[in-house]
DNA sequence: GCTATCTCACCTTG
DNA sequence: CCAAGGTGAGATAG
């Protein structure tokens, strides 16, 4: 599923590719392409072939009563790494030593250590003193890739809602600004986390290609325990030598160590680093270290994290699971400073799925260095948009979607208007976070939709953001999803989906993405214009049933009170959009049942008029090169029954666990 | 031998 | 560039 960038190129159920275009921009160009019912997106193949690895069978976890038995089928982690340790045999009195704390009690002792370690921060308890974390003491050992995902969504709805508080504060320099590890430690006191247990190899529910934007978040779900040292490493004293073995290193660029070929890295020891106050020094064969030279001799494999400059946000930074390596060799050589410094030679166990290579590829796609395969036009918006979207096809010969015209945005005829006279605010520079005067502000329940850095802090009914009419800033922070998008895009070719939509970026939780570009148009007109169904295609719906899924922080975590509310949300007036004749990429996301992508209604002043927009966000972190999907929703029942037709039943190839099988 | 507490170093983050 | 910051290994004391 993930980073799935090349892998076997089988050429699919074929369709007519005869009628292929020269490929002229198309924007510019009048529709000529064939009839919707030749070569629509949405052809209705068997699934074929298993789903996507690493998905155990689904398991729900949300009943909060420990279910003692997570299933545990192909990933077992000792076998798979197939090095057979001394140390994890268990000891004579049958416990395996590091790690796996005992389940005495629910006080058991790491959770008592952890209480007291917050006691200061009278916050944290006070707020957090009867909740429930909804994961069992085994499913905190051994995790899943439900579990998996579960955290990291909770983590980092909890970092947006305290950074949007931060935020909000006024900005004397005192105050800490490190909402990620604020929310780590109270998901940790809390026990939302998973894979607690030391181990080496595979972790279950953590997939290759998987990307992280904090180091707290390799630790929630056990891929790398220490918050800022790059080797994590466990000592077994249950072994008579007690000798340390690594488990996963974090290369996160600081210190030079680059290599041509994606499967290699050369790592450098820890230590001996200059400070403030610390000149630099020989680096000692202890720690981190010692662990990685045993692990050299054990031939133990080690999981690998690549940390990387995340190119939306310049500032951070990205972290890849790029899979499991093993140490080829060590050496000793003197760094920059003059002091000896150790190097680690680590080469990639074959056969995994691409990762990091991916990415390799995409900079060298970015720096013009090398060419995309299958690359047909380099931006397929004819420089409508501020960044180029690729249009690509590696899977077979046809050589572009049908014609449309590319608009940016959405467009209301003026017969239809969906408009009420109001006005934006009054702000004369950029509007801040904290002013409660700021009109904008107000409207969104005096919350600032969005993190200094543009990301969605919470779905709401309706965001409101400051519009053309505002005085405020062009680059004021709540114009979010007005400014364009920011992701570079590449319309591709499925294997059996029709066009797809993907990102070269790495896409953070939260991310505006695009809005949904089109011509709004009557929801009776729809039904007629869409008779047949297949001209269905390429038209968004707000008032369809959607799955419900949360996605807000709880409540309860940072100590508001309430139980949590729905965000199940009615749009007060129902929006159609149509991009058939004419839209923008957004018309190229494709259905799933488990989507990475959810829409979100946004308003803002126009003319003195307001006007909705529909825009998309992205649900969780996603790996460069996944598709991108959104769930398309089920028409009301009245209008299925009666309209059956035009509303075409269309079989669902997603692939999720949760496929339902159909979609419309 | 065990635990509680302290100190320090760590490829952090904005 | 810097300072606040969480973690856990290792040291020390009881």
């Amino acid at each position: 599923m993930e980073g799935g960038l090349g892998g076997n190129t089988v050429p699919p159920n074929s369709m007519d590719k005869s009628k292929v275009l020269d490929v002229k921009p198309l924007r510019t160009l009048v529709p000529l392409f064939p009839e919707a019912s030749e070569g629509t997106p949405f052809v209705c193949v068997p699934p074929n072939g298993p789903f996507p690895s690493g998905f155990s069978p689904f398991f729900p976890f949300s009943g909060s009563q420990g279910s003692q038995s997570t299933p545990d089928l192909n990933q077992n982690d000792f076998n798979s790494t197939a090095v057979p340790l001394r140390s994890f045999r268990a000891e004579p009195n049958g416990q395996n030593t590091y790690g796996s704390h005992k389940h005495k009690s629910a006080g058991s002792s790491s959770v008592k250590k952890k209480a007291k370690r917050i006691k200061d921060s009278e916050f944290v308890l006070t707020a957090l003193s009867n909740f429930n974390p909804g994961i069992s003491l085994s499913e905190r050992d051994d995790g899943n890739r439900e579990l998996v995902e579960n955290v990291l969504l909770r983590f980092d709805a909890l970092r947006r809602k305290l950074s949007q508080m931060e935020d909000a504060r006024e900005s004397h320099s005192s105050i800490t600004k490190r909402a990620d590890l604020k929310a780590g430690n109270m998901m940790l006191s809390k026990g939302v986390r998973t894979n607690m247990k030391k181990r080496i190899g595979v972790v279950r529910g953590v997939e290759i290609g998987d990307i992280f934007f904090f180091r707290m978040e390799l630790c929630l779900v056990g891929l790398h325990f220490p918050s800022m040292a790059g080797i994590d490493y466990m000592v077994n004293k249950g072994d008579l030598e007690g000798e340390p073995v690594a488990l996963s290193i974090v290369s996160s660029g600081g210190y030079d160590d680059d290599a041509e070929d994606p499967d290699i890295l050369v790592y450098s020891g820890q230590g001996g680093n200059a400070s403030r106050d610390k000149e630099a020094s020989d680096q000692q064969l202890v720690r981190g270290n010692l662990a990685l030279e045993r692990s050299l001799h054990r031939a133990n494999e080690v999981r690998v994290i690549r940390g990387l400059k995340d190119a939306i946000h310049q500032t951070s930074k990205v972290y890849v699971y790029d899979g499991l390596y093993k140490i080829q060799e060590s050496w000793m050589e003197k760094g920059k400073s003059g002091c000896n410094m150790f190097k680690y030679k680590l080469v990639r166990v074959p056969g995994q799925a691409v990762a990091f290579a991916t990415w390799k590829s995409i900079q060298k796609w970015k720096e013009g260095l090398s060419s995309r395969v299958g690359l047909i036009l380099p931006d397929l918006t004819s420089g409508a948009e501020s960044i180029p979207v690729s249009l690509v096809n590696e899977v077979d010969d046809e050589k572009g979607p049908a014609y449309f015209t590319y608009f940016p945005t959405v467009k209301y005829s003026k017969s239809f208007k969906l408009v009420q006279r109001t006005f934006g605010c009054t702000c004369h520079d950029a509007c801040q976070a904290g002013n409660s005067n700021c009109s904008c502000i107000q409207k969104n329940e005096c919350d600032f939709p969005y993190t200094a850095n543009g990301i969605l802090v919470c779905r709401k009914p309706m965001i409101y953001e400051c519009g053309p009419s505002c005085p405020c800033f062009r680059n004021c922070k709540n114009r979010v999803s007005q400014t364009g998008f920011k992701v570079h895009l590449e319309v591709f070719k499925t294997r059996d989906r029709g066009w797809g939509l993907r990102s070269w970026d790495p896409i953070r939780a939260g991310t505006f993405i695009c809005e949904y570009a089109g011509e709004v148009i009557d929801e009776i007109k729809a039904r007629q214009d869409g008779g047949d169904g297949e001209n269905n295609e390429y038209v968004f719906h707000t008032n369809r049933l959607y799955e419900s899924f949360k996605w807000n922080y709880e409540t309860e975590l940072v100590g508001e009170e309430g139980s949590d509310s729905t965000e199940d949300f009615d749009i007060p007036s129902p929006l159609t959009i149509s991009a058939k004749n004419s839209g923008n990429v957004a018309r190229f996301m494709n259905h799933s049942c488990s989507p990475n992508v959810f829409w979100q209604p946004i308003m803002y002043e126009h003319n003195n008029e307001a006007v909705l927009h529909i825009a998309f966000f992205a649900k969780r972190h996603i790996p460069p090169m996944t598709e991108l999907t959104y769930d398309y929703g089920i028409p009301h029942s009245n209008e299925t029954e009666s309209n059956n037709a035009a509303y075409g039943r269309k079989k669902c190839l997603c692939g999720s666990p949760k496929c339902r099988g159909y979609f419309y």
